[in-house]
DNA sequence: ACTTCCTGCC
């Protein structure tokens, strides 16, 4: 039977009560019903019910009487039969309750229930109208104050910043003490919604209002600060906080550390790392993680090493982050045997590798081309409990599709669906360029539209991939098309992206339009790397123009771009082709000379070079 | 006290 059924057939049984009853009594024969038998009965007795109004359910929950536990019930109760009672729990009902749940110290349940009212339309109001309805002399004097500085924390937790600042204010009005602790959560939450500026003015409020300011607060604006790459700004607040007493920690300077390093501006690095020892702020283990970084990703993992081991001498406690760092550029660089030692070396200190480190082990043989080792790791992760996430599917798609195994990419991509993790942008761009790479420049298209119909929208990297396709297939024409929307959607194309597009221009011939692109990348800022000239140089010496191609050559060392076998390759094979052996040889010489390792196809020009004029040397 | 740091695609 439905309890709508039940509440009907039972007002025929039980005697109505008599229409003469005050809200109090009714509201004391409620109280009385939940005392004795809980809530449920009521449900046996919904004549009570049918009088219900917002002052009876107020004048129950509001009796002491009442423990707040059945307050509670009653007040659940309500609302799942809101329906039939036709009375809606109005947010005096809620602020009633909450001041119960206050006395009771349950603030778990306060919160849920200021999170309703936060989130529900007719309940939603200004902090005021709220206050105005805790009844004065019944409630705890402080609980206004713990209200404000919870809706305040809700208010944060939900986004809803000019709420939550509303309540901010409307406490330094009243002279309620601020916790600041509850400013710092606010504070966190616009740091994260990228919203550094209210972040920094809130902070300001906070000052103004003499709320405690602590290092906490005064790293996190810091960092909101850094992360839009406003380090000068971060570094004035700083010293102005210092001015105020607050002294920055070794969290604050890793702060910088990190911003310096991720915008690769060595000289504000060097700054902040002479700061800290000025200061005597001794590393930490993230202060390591993040200055190997800096050496990894410019591919100098021997002083990376050698700040590691720095970091044992100085007696400094590792972390799990610094040990997969540390195995990730060894990992990227190809030092699988050093990757490995270290995560023994991890192991046997009793460091419990996580998700990340295996990730980094998992890329490191997947790029060796070592997929029996890639599922051993993944087996071995596994059992020690850690799932696999859609990152390290996406590692063990690519290593695959690398080494030709397309259909088993394909496969892992179900499995992983089938797991509940949907397909994202790496997903499809992983298995559009493993296709390409076999040839199946018609899949590769189909998977990448096929990808934009289940909602993903393409990102720099997918079209990049697209317009490569297009290049492959000979059909600069589309590729510009391509790139042109994706500009005029605001899509930033990077160096690669250009890259691409220049390989596909002189492919075809068309080296001025190749330069031109070098130009307008150049004028964007957006800065031609080793690839870029290695394809201008390839492509002058292959039509023939080796003084072009020369320039090329000379720029780049001009613009301290490293220059790999590939550039040597076609620039010597450009001299030879057209008998200009003498320069050849000399390239020759200083590639050897710069630890490169030539292969067959330089030695193959060098030869024909000789063929052609004679024997020069 | 959720202040900093660790895995993937062209």
């Amino acid at each position: 039977m439905s309890t709508q059924k039940v509440l009907r057939t039972a007002s025929t049984v039980l005697p109505s009560i008599p229409p003469s009853l005050s809200n109090r009594e009714i509201a004391q024969q409620i109280a009385q019903t939940l005392i004795n038998s809980g809530p449920k009965h009521l449900q046996t007795s919904p004549s009570l019910l049918s009088y219900l109004n917002s002052d009876i359910t107020h004048l129950v929950l509001s009796d002491p009487h009442v423990s707040s536990q059945s307050c509670s019930s009653f007040f659940n109760f309500l609302r799942r039969n809101e329906s039939f009672t036709s009375q809606k729990l109005d947010l005096r009902a809620h602020v009633t309750l909450m001041c119960r749940l206050y006395g009771a110290r349950k603030f778990a349940q306060m919160k849920n229930m200021l999170n309703c009212i936060v989130t529900d339309d007719n309940l939603r109001c200004p902090v005021p109208i709220i206050i105005s309805l805790i009844e004065d002399g019944y409630s705890e004097p402080t609980f206004a104050e713990k209200l404000c500085d919870m809706l305040m924390r809700v208010y944060a937790d939900n986004k809803m910043f000019k709420e939550a600042i509303e309540v901010f204010d409307y406490m330094a009005k009243n002279g309620f003490e601020i916790e600041e602790r509850s400013c710092f959560v606010l504070l966190l939450a616009l740091k994260r919604s990228d919203r550094a500026e209210e972040c920094l003015g809130f902070f300001r409020r906070m000052i103004e209002s003499d709320v405690l300011i602590t290092v906490y607060s005064m790293t996190s604006v810091i960092d909101g600060l850094c992360r839009r790459g406003e380090m000068e700004r971060g570094r004035g607040l700083m010293v102005e906080m210092v001015d105020r007493g607050i002294k920055p920690s070794v969290i604050t300077y890793n702060t910088f550390v990190n911003a310096y390093v991720e915008r690769k501006d060595f000289v504000g690095l060097n700054e902040i790392l002479s700061l800290m020892e000025k200061d005597q702020v001794t590393y930490n283990a993230a202060t390591y993680t993040i200055l190997i970084e800096c050496y990894g990703s410019s591919g100098n993992i021997e002083e990376a090493e050698k700040l590691f081991e720095e970091m044992h001498k100085k007696g400094i406690k590792a972390d799990v982050h610094v040990y997969t760092s540390i195995i990730s550029w060894n990992c990227r660089l190809g030092n699988m045997k050093r990757a490995f030692e270290l995560f023994d070396e991890l192991t046997e200190r009793g460091f419990a590798p996580n998700v990340h480190t295996y990730g980094a082990l998992i890329n490191g043989v997947c790029k060796a081309g070592q997929m029996e080792a890639a599922e051993m790791l993944v087996n071995e992760m596994q059992s020690k409990g850690h799932d696999l996430n859609r990152v390290i599917f996406n590692t063990l798609m690519d290593g695959y599709c690398k080494t030709g195994m397309v259909d088993e990419a394909l496969r892992l991509q179900g499995f992983m669906e089938k797991k509940g993790f949907e397909s994202d942008e790496f997903t499809y761009n992983v298995i559009a360029s493993g296709m390409c790479k076999s040839n199946r420049h018609e899949d590769a298209k189909r998977l990448l539209y096929i990808m934009v119909d289940k909602g993903v929208t393409p990102n720099t990297v997918n079209l990049t991939t697209l317009i490569g396709i297009h290049c492959k297939e000979g059909n600069v024409g589309e590729a510009k098309r391509v790139f042109t929307e994706m500009e005029k959607k605001g899509q930033k194309p990077t160096t690669v992206t250009y890259n691409v597009l220049v390989d596909g221009y002189i492919k075809k011939g068309k080296m001025k339009e190749a330069h031109r692109l070098k130009e307008e990348m150049e004028d964007k800022g957006i800065m031609p790397d080793t690839y870029t000239y290695t394809s201008l140089v390839h492509g002058e010496s292959v039509y023939g123009n080796v003084d072009d191609a020369l320039k090329m050559f000379e720029e780049m060392s001009s613009k301290g771009l490293v220059r790999t076998v590939a550039t040597f390759t076609a620039m010597i094979s450009g001299l030879s082709k057209v008998g200009r052996s003498d320069e050849a040889f000399k390239l020759y010489g200083e590639m050897m000379k710069s630890g490169l390792t030539p292969d067959d196809r330089v030695y193959s020009s060098l030869v024909s070079s000789l063929h052609q004029v004679g024997p020069s040397l």
